[in-house]
DNA sequence: AGCACGCCGACT
DNA sequence: GTCGGCGTGCTC
């Protein structure tokens, strides 16, 4: 019994008996608790633990283990919940490189990274009735049945045949009441259990199986390039630059394949729009069963089962929006990131994480291989490869040998001097549709988002008020009737008429024109055809985006008019004219990625054009005709469009050459939102290194929300550690009055 | 987040 | 003299 002890008090002694908790409550520190001597076996980091803090008890998560604690007095953990660690120490080191990188709690990473319905305490899994025989030959057993009570007899049958079934259903199929079944337990010829059933959001879903297409030399090169760094110790990432149409998805799902031979999963990450039925039957026809759809707009029980099924081992492929990349896929293999130039991988509330640069993340510290598909790479993204960060893969043939579409600028201010007047359609683009009308062609007309754009521009000239420090477009604040840099802070007054000395023209007013009205313009010049408008106000309920697809794709529309939402992966045939009615909403917006962004948004367009037999054609109206992104584009042009902007961005000191944070401050009180600006400036001046470039408070370029005004601070630094370092510095010294709430955006996206 | 402590105004 | 407003600070 002695040496027992000796040994017991010996393993206390060198077992860490101190756990590091962080707590539901985002307070962005740890507590340190001891660990009970019968928990001491079970727990381990990524449990979650209930315990008492104050006066009550709360949740949290064991984020760390040691022997000592420079706190003194330390509480016990009342309880684990659940029998397993809900993160492995992959996921919370991931987490906490989020909250490192991204500058915000570590409780909030870990909500990120956990589904909310797993973070529950109590057991979310959905249980029901579940009915099995409990002999096989009852009729031996019980022959009266069959004249007595008929109903009873014929669930014996349908359970005899079916083996066992769940209450529901056989209630249903046997259109029998559960008082029936509840005698058939009492005679005790079957037995009545709950079962876990699991919620399966595809359950009424076909699937035809598919399998492995032949591939293009291309898609070959790129399928062995993957399987070669599949094959590295510590793979790097790559960048396929695919056109439309070249066969991608193909590529991933047979290096998908491939990880499943090697027993690894993966995952797929797509964009919202991208996460249509369409892709994920084209994994699901593949992978069946094996494939987990993490969908945004699943139920929580949904959501719940899902996880687990991956957690579990039984779904080994994840396909998802951003918050897939923490699927709990273990030996991941493969991480997709599908359209990876998209926007919406960015997460838009804290913590502001980019999910293609977590995904690289995860498989720098999983050692698998990411791979980021597009035809229109970030500049990010490709500089990587120039710089030989990531591998570069390219397609630049699509599959079925069809030919590019051809693309056609329309110069709108020749149109509007023709004209003296500015119409919604040009004369070329008007001709166009109605040749594709008299042949029953469909048109795809692609209208950038409601016109909340505030730069002004001349419709004579194309001339449009920039920042000459910055070259971004100059922001217009109705308040004061001023132009403004909101990158620098620079204000200038609203010239009377167009400040191009050649044109002089005194028109000059906003850019952008409503879906709206758009639609009006196109039903009155085109009264027979039948127009569908597709935008976030029109298409509300679950199927409406779907409905309206379908009835386009069996031809019940003859234009489809629509912003963002139509311009990705759509493939319909019949379509063999995109028209874009105005290429400037996007080229003027008060972003310096503005070209970057115009010049996405145009080729993926284009690529909606041709995908039949009837070569496509792509007209895009503009005032701007001779803008590098809009040439570029017209060429469908990558390399060149790269070229000319890389410059742009180096000469200014852009991204991808630094690191842009934007920090808002809002509040109701205006005076106070822009002193609390200033003074968060003043305080976090002096950390910061001359190689720093950091902007005046400036009113946000939309500058109230719902009667919040909207300042905000523009910080560029190359060196993004030291500036990480004072923004890490700041966050924890700088307290804003509590009516003013700030936000720190790293790698801000969308400034707005 | 919650709950305590604490310091000023309007009531029994 | 006390009840209660919510500002500030702490929770291992």
């Amino acid at each position: 019994l002695s040496t027992w002890q000796a040994i017991n008090n010996y393993t206390q002694c060198i077992m860490p008996n101190i756990a590091n908790v962080i707590v539901d409550i985002a307070l962005n520190r740890e507590f340190d608790y001891l660990i009970p001597d019968h928990l001491c076996d079970m727990i381990d980091i990524g449990f979650r633990v209930t315990v008492p803090f104050g006066k009550r008890y709360i949740a949290g998560y064991v984020v760390g283990l040691s022997d000592t604690s420079e706190c003194v007095q330390l509480k016990e953990i009342q309880r684990c919940i659940g029998s397993q660690p809900v993160m492995n120490p992959s996921m919370l080191r991931l987490a906490q490189w989020i909250s490192h990188y991204y500058i915000s709690p570590l409780e909030s990473c870990v909500q990120s990274v956990l589904p909310s319905p797993i973070r529950k305490k109590n057991n979310q899994f959905k249980e029901q009735y579940f009915v099995e025989l409990t002999h096989k030959d009852h009729k031996k057993i019980d022959k009266d049945i069959y004249k007595k009570a008929p109903r009873q007899a014929k669930i014996l049958d349908l359970l005899h045949s079916s083996g066992s079934l769940f209450m529901t259903d056989l209630i249903k199929t046997a259109e029998a009441s559960p008082q029936s079944i509840r005698a058939l337990e009492r005679k005790g010829l079957v037995s009545i259990t709950s079962k876990q059933v699991h919620r399966n959001p595809l359950r009424d879903v076909k699937i035809i199986k598919t399998h492995p297409l032949s591939l293009m030399p291309q898609q070959q090169a790129a399928l062995d390039a993957i399987k070669a760094s599949m094959d590295e110790k510590k793979p790097r990432a790559l960048l396929i630059h695919g056109v439309t149409g070249s066969g991608k998805t193909e590529v991933y799902m047979q290096s998908i394949e491939y990880a499943r031979r090697k027993g690894q999963g993966a995952i797929i990450l797509v964009p919202e729009i991208s996460l249509t039925p369409q892709t994920v039957d084209r994994f699901r026809s593949r992978f069946g069963d094996e494939v987990a759809v993490l969908h945004s707009h699943l139920a929580d029980g949904e959501r719940h089962d899902e996880w687990h099924r991956i957690r579990r081992g039984e779904a080994v492929i994840a396909i998802g929006p951003r918050s897939a990349v923490f699927a709990p896929i273990s030996n991941l293999g493969l991480l997709v990131v599908d359209e990876e130039h998209e926007n919406s991988y960015k997460q838009e509330e804290s913590p502001r994480y980019h999910a293609r640069d977590v995904a690289i993340m995860r498989g720098t510290f999983e050692h698998c291989t990411v791979v980021l598909g597009t035809a229109t790479p970030s500049l990010a993204a490709y500089y990587n490869t120039q710089k030989g960060k990531f591998g570069l893969i390219k397609m630049n043939h699509r599959v079925d040998h069809r030919s590019m579409p051809l693309v056609k600028i329309v110069d709108m201010r020749i149109e509007a001097q023709r004209e003296g007047k500015v119409y919604v359609l040009s004369r070329e683009l008007t001709e166009a549709i109605q040749a594709r009308l008299d042949r029953t062609e469909q048109v795809i007309l692609f209208l950038n988002r409601r016109g909340y754009s505030s730069s002004l521009i001349c419709p004579m000239c194309g001339f449009v008020a920039e920042c000459d420090a910055c070259s971004i477009s100059m922001t217009y604040h109705k308040k004061g009737n001023v132009l403004r840099c909101h990158i620098c802070g620079h204000l200038q007054h609203v010239p009377e008429k167009c400040p191009n000395p050649k044109c002089q023209d005194p028109g000059f007013r906003y850019v952008g024109v409503g879906t709206q009205k758009v639609e009006d313009v196109i039903q009155k010049v085109f009264p027979k055809a039948v127009i569908k408008r597709m935008d976030t106000d029109t298409t509300v309920g679950k199927n409406a985006h779907a409905r309206v697809l379908g009835d386009f794709r069996v031809g019940k529309i003859d234009i489809l008019l629509g912003t963002q939402m139509i311009a990705k992966g759509l493939d319909f045939p019949n379509v063999t004219l995109v028209g874009v009615i105005s290429a400037d909403v996007a080229l003027h917006m008060p972003d310096f990625r503005a070209g970057e962004r115009t010049f996405q948004l145009l080729t993926q367009v284009a690529g909606r054009a041709g995908r039949g037999d009837i070569p496509g054609e792509v007209i895009i109206q503009t005032y701007t005709p001779f803008h590098p992104s809009i040439q570029a584009a017209r060429r469908l042009d990558y390399d060149a469009f790269y070229d000319q902007e890389i410059e742009f961005r180096r000469e200014l000191n852009y991204p991808p050459f630094s690191r842009l944070v934007c920090v808002t401050f809002r509040g109701m009180n205006e005076a106070k939102v822009e002193e609390t600006a200033k003074f968060f400036l003043e305080h976090i001046q002096p950390l910061l290194q001359d190689h720093v470039t950091i902007s005046d408070p400036v009113p946000a370029p939309i500058a109230r929300i719902k009667g919040s005004f909207r300042y905000q601070i523009m910080i560029r630094s190359a060196k993004i550690k030291s500036l990480n370092k004072a923004l890490h510095h700041v966050s924890e010294s700088f307290k804003a009055p509590k009516d003013v709430k700030y936000s720190i955006d790293i790698d801000a996206v969308n400034i707005l």
